[in-house]
RNA sequence: GGCCCCGUGGUGUAGCGGUUUUAACAUGCCACCCUGUCACGGUGGAGAUCAGGGGUUCGAAUCCCCUCGGGGUCGCCA
């Protein structure tokens, strides 16, 4: 090794010890008859100091050092002087007087700082990403990957579970998300698909007879990209044989709170996780992944909107639509501007427009709220009464501003889930320290797809239903319940799980509502439905995010900051330049032919 | 595919029709000075076709259009 010790392990109790260090040059501190030098390796930072009086060679060195140039450092650890100690520096207890100095690689002066956290233009740092993972922020985003992943295998392991490597290359399923496809050379024509999730490969090692797996399983969807989404992405897998909705709702609970527990001792969460139902969930936050670290429920005034004359409610009523709102408190006073802007973001979800109804600030009894005193388009349609019941519905004190959705109740809870978190944003409502998880049930087994005109999983189309609720399959799809649950954690989906169907009748039918022939059936879904025939044992499982997962904890806003070597928007690596052109040969050899030749002309 | 935001020395920002724009500030870079700093300090210096192209104007970093690049989001993500 080219050093004894690492810097940052550095502390009182090696005073006196003689040390070799070998690290990256943080910055330096020239002070002409002496210099020093915060030496950085992965474990942290540490002051080294050059003074001409112990080694003229070592200071001679010191004096051509630059910004990331890698160093390697012997010399004593000392005391620092009374007064010299540096409280920020996890060593600022210490320092190493150099004796020797060796310059075993410089550097460029990098294109960004690597001493100082400032945002840099996301391409620079995803051009140079191994500069950018030089920073101590994301080198502590890397470590705390691996301490979660870390908990993880052990926390499962102590609990009997086995992880199991699944294929990447497997068969290619067309529905759901779009596949990430490979030729194979040796069977021409054919091809692989890149899993988008170990779905049915975890469901057979159930049948196997494994009944507790997990894995931490890369998964790769042809998507568009989004800041929690990246197209190769991270899970922790699990599936449990002769399992009940409660054992993996607890065993989360259990796997969250000690993880948080031991990797962020500092953050709160809430105990026992908070439970809704899709329903509830949708009703008071418009949204099935609702952020519960603030309140700005959704209140609902259709029936009270049904008594007034005024145009919007009522054409929204007569469309079977909804009127709905969030009560801001104190923000009576918002401008015309900001009101616009907080239209606008209506409108960007599919909001006609945004009525806002502002209850001056001055002191005075609710109910003597009258149309005159309100700041709104809506005002002079509503009766005194009917003012008065919106405030009641609402809790609204003088000084709070409502805003308000009237429209198809798809829209007015998509519209009022946003205007909800960027409220809570701007008025810093949710608590940073705080983890809110949550467990989202009882969803709806399908959906009714417009785009396509058939129904379609929630989920997927393995989850079980309520039993009770088998004999609606026939009549009302829509009314089935699934034994589908999903982890939320702060208005980010974390994951989502399910009881699985064991029985092959069961699983055929479902294939067959969803409106896939016999023979579709059994070219993509042969081989699971036969592993169902022999002795399937009732199993259920879930998924977590992992990268969301680490993203949360690292207090991140986007899983970029969490993986090593993520891609942009475009799902470009701009390190590698990737994805890129590839010889002829390649694709001869694969039986391949670009539809449009000229794509390869570079 | 739609919508929104951004692009000014290496980096981060200011400037948002003409005025102290001869494009400013901070930091980084280079040189010199400095023996207890820790975002060290001081002096001096170099460094920008204001993303690219077109247009409006007497005059454009600034207004308009297009292109490129980046981000957010809707659609999409069984």
């Amino acid at each position: 090794m080219l050093k004894s010790h690492s810097c940052g392990e550095l502390g009182k109790k090696h005073a006196g010890q003689k040390v070799t260090l070998a690290g990256w040059v943080h910055r330096r501190r020239d002070h002409g008859g002496m210099a020093f030098i915060d030496l950085r390796d992965s474990s942290g930072i540490v002051q080294v100091v050059f003074n001409p009086q112990i080694s003229p060679e070592a200071y001679q060195v010191a004096g051509s050092l630059r910004h990331e140039y890698v160093i390697q450092v012997e010399g004593e650890v000392v005391s620092r002087p009374k007064g010299t100690e540096n409280p920020k520096l996890a060593t600022g207890k210490i320092e190493v007087m150099a004796q020797k100095a060796t310059v075993l690689n410089p550097s460029e002066t990098p294109p960004f700082y690597i001493n100082e956290d400032v945002e840099v233009e996301e391409s620079l740092c995803l051009k140079n990403r191994y500069l950018y993972l030089r920073r101590p922020r994301m080198r502590d985003n890397i470590i705390l990957r691996h301490k979660v992943v870390k908990f993880i295998r052990d926390f499962l392991d102590a609990k009997g579970f086995i992880e199991v490597e699944t294929p990447i290359l497997i068969k290619s399923t067309p529905e759901g998300a779009r596949d990430y496809l490979v030729p194979s050379r040796l069977n021409p024509g054919k091809f692989y698909a890149l899993p988008q999730s170990p779905q049915q490969l975890k469901q057979l090692l159930m049948v196997a007879g494994l009944e507790k797996y997990f894995q931490i399983a890369k998964c790769f969807r042809d998507e568009d990209l989004r800041a929690d989404r990246q197209p190769e992405f991270t899970q922790l897998d699990l599936e449990v044989s002769f399992v009940e909705e409660e054992d993996i709702l607890q065993l989360m609970e259990e796997v969250f709170t000690s993880l948080v527990e031991t990797v962020k001792p500092e953050m709160r969460l809430i105990k026992p996780f908070p439970r809704f139902s899709y329903k509830e969930a949708v009703e008071r936050y418009g949204t099935d992944k609702p952020d519960v670290r603030f309140s700005l429920e959704l209140k609902d005034i259709t029936d009270i909107a049904a008594q007034t004359d005024f145009a919007v409610f009522r054409s929204a009523i007569n469309n079977h639509g909804k009127v709905k709102g969030i009560c801001l408190p104190g923000c009576a006073h918002y401008s015309r501007h900001q009101l616009n802007e907080l239209t606008n973001l209506a409108r960007g979800h599919g909001a006609e427009g945004l009525i806002t109804l502002a209850f001056p600030p001055d002191s005075y009894q609710l109910s003597a709220v009258s149309s005159d005193k309100v700041k709104s388009a809506a005002a002079r349609h509503l009766t005194q009464a009917q003012l008065e019941n919106i405030a009641a519905k609402f809790e609204a004190k003088s000084g709070d501003l409502l805003l308000i959705v009237a429209d198809k109740a798809g829209i007015v809870n998509k519209a009022l889930d946003a205007l909800r978190c960027e409220m809570a944003r701007r008025l810093n409502l949710a608590d940073a320290n705080l983890l809110a998880f949550t467990f989202v049930v009882d969803f709806p087994l399908l959906e009714w797809s417009e785009a396509t005109n058939r129904w379609e999983p929630m989920h997927h189309p393995f989850t079980a239903l309520r039993e009770e609720d088998t004999p609606l399959l026939d009549s009302e799809p829509a009314r089935v319940q699934a034994r589908h649950y999903d982890v939320v954690c702060n208005g980010c989906e974390l994951g989502s799980g399910s009881i699985r169907i064991h029985n092959r009748q069961l699983q055929e039918k479902i294939f067959q509502l969803l409106g896939y022939s016999k023979e579709e059936i059994e070219e993509r879904f042969g081989h699971f439905l036969r592993a169902l025939e022999y002795g399937a044992p009732p199993h259920g499982g879930i998924a977590i995010g992992l990268d969301r997962l680490v993203m949360l904890l690292a207090k991140e806003q986007t899983i970029r900051e969490v993986i090593a070597f993520p891609k942009n928007q475009n799902a470009v690596d701009l390190m590698f330049d990737t994805p890129s052109y590839v010889d002829k040969n390649q694709l001869d050899e694969l039986n391949l032919k670009l539809k449009h030749e000229t794509l390869r002309s570079e």
